[in-house]
DNA sequence: CATGAATGAGTCTTCATTCAT
DNA sequence: AATGAATGAAGACTCATTCAT
């Protein structure tokens, strides 16, 4: 008797907060979004907000860790792949398209300046870690294939093709007619024209 | 009879506040840094600190507004010359030479995350403006003088440098190898890979 | 049909909440002993406390009531005996030996914290009421006897009788070396000096 | 010029805040007396408090500290004497004539429910160890010049004289007719009835 | 009967800003 | 001009209690 805990209703509900948060934060930024604020917009009390998570950073860390798997699974689909520029090119798409959604441009922005925190930085890293240890050996295939600049190791390259989604990432959000929908295939031009020996 | 406004040492009073503000901001973020700690850092109290800016905003708004004077006055200092490449690659290496002070990345995530304050959105679009309006002419030039492709758009070729400049200085604050010293020359060479026609 | 209540078990699980209890109040305060650390200690759920129990406050009253209830079965139990001096003696013993109850000293604290709360200060009153009013007659038929002294009125020296009881049973809380098993002869010792002629 | 700290007027205002501590704490207990209450007590705003004091228990250790510095003094003072029990006897009075401020015996209830804080705890056995180790040479000197039985050793007859005079002030608290104008004779009776040989 | 997710009032504490000296 | 004590609005978080299942 007595069914209190249905995992997915407290999953879906988790899932809802999250989007409320990055609601809020790319809108406000990390401080200026309040607990209160979040919970207006999921459309609950500040009980259940801190039922789901324990403290306000700690959700931020949730979203974050979120990202993360969700670029480990995507490297993780491409195994068996062969062609690696191909793939390099894909995550960059990849890429590009996940900030199709308005709010993470300044989601990204909002985590960005509490890179002071320890624990902030430290899942940064982590989400580093898995972009460049997903993408370095790709690149490193495709400089063995040839049809690769190979001036560089394949980590500095591959920092090189993250730093320029970056500044594109960046200019998304605060350039006025620079929109994803237009600018994308400028992306991998660039891209390409980086990696070209 | 009493002059008791020195304005030179009324001046030099700012810049101290200014440093340390710049300090405190890259290091801990806009809220973060309160202005207890700013005035600590400057050695002044906190009756001084509002005595030279009205308040904490006022302060950000006042260091944005140096940096958008000292892009015109490069800028200005152009004037005259001819090879509109050479300049934009000039204005490229200056632009990572400002960013050699290793609180600017920092400094600059801090303002990011105040990009919903209109103020603050205000000074930053004024920036992008001096920047855009200073290096889009140079680049029409370059493309009409040749070499440089022009396939797109001078203003929009020069939001992919400027693209590129942003993305180097992400990494250079969160990229652990990622440093100036090292990685200037291929700032440069991104940048002429994407001019090049 | 059905008969859901089983008024044993009731009463059972009463009792291991009460327990619980005592363990938490003694150990943290009644505020710091959280509703959920309780349920914890009891092993049940915070739905099961509030079918026991109306209110936390509830669940301490219960407690007291229940140490009211015992001191008078205790006063009972003595009718018919002659030695009035005897039965005093006996219930400072008696009471030291509730003392052996580590959790009691601190549950003792605890309250003591509530007696500005009316209900507290009436549950209070009556269990003070029912040591004074079991004690004095003893107390009043031992000096009648004689061998204890008459300058004081019974139940003056009855109230002095409990103060002594009262700082032994703080001391055992807060003194480091004063232990029950090597104090409790004192005790007795330092009741019949205050009752001596 | 700018003489901005008063020193004298900082203590006055931190004796305010401790005076209006102490009230509230007396009367509500710890947890129940608000910041709020307290400063509202003491005509101040919340700010003012924690320019004061940095917490809430930062003030309560304060008020604890005072008063065992008031005891070290007080032992201090009694230098020079050659009356051992006439000391002892002396203290007794005096600790009786302190809880003459109806709101001591509340407070020490407030801090009995906080002995589970090791910061307290710690303020605590610092106070016991200043009344104890100021107590026990004067009951050790009243021994060897004879008076005084000695089948116990100082420091225990030290702890038992204390725990009548803990005793007394519980009672004080608790039991209507007990108020230190008329027992404060009994105690002194009491207390030299302990040390009798 | 038992469960535990949900609630929201209430608390401590922080910090930008003011102002008397 | 310079100081720093005082202010109080605002925010994160806790916890007793309710109620649908």
């Amino acid at each position: 008797m007595a069914r209190t805990v249905d995992p997915e209703r407290h999953e879906a509900r988790r899932l809802v907060i999250i989007d409320a948060a990055l609601t809020r934060f790319a809108a406000d930024g990390y401080e200026r979004a309040t607990t209160a604020a979040i919970c207006r917009e999921a459309g609950i009390s500040s009980g259940t907000f801190f039922h789901y998570f324990p403290t306000k950073l700690g959700l931020l860390l949730a979203i974050l860790d979120l990202g993360t798997a969700e670029t480990r699974d995507w490297f993780a689909a491409q195994e068996g792949r062969d062609d690696g520029a191909r793939v390099v090119l894909d995550y960059v798409e990849h890429a590009a398209e996940d900030f199709a959604d308005p709010r993470l441009p300044g989601f990204v922005r909002a985590v960005g300046a509490l890179m002071g925190v320890p624990e902030v930085a430290h899942a940064l890293a982590r989400d580093d870690d898995a972009v460049r240890s997903g993408l370095t050996p790709w690149v490193g295939r495709a400089q063995r294939a040839g049809g690769v600049r190979d001036d560089l190791s394949a980590g500095r390259l591959a920092e090189w093709v993250l730093a320029i989604v970056d500044g594109y990432v960046g200019r998304l959000a605060s350039a006025p007619g620079f929109d994803q929908a237009s600018e994308q295939t400028m992306l991998s031009d660039a891209v390409r024209r980086l990696m070209r020996p």
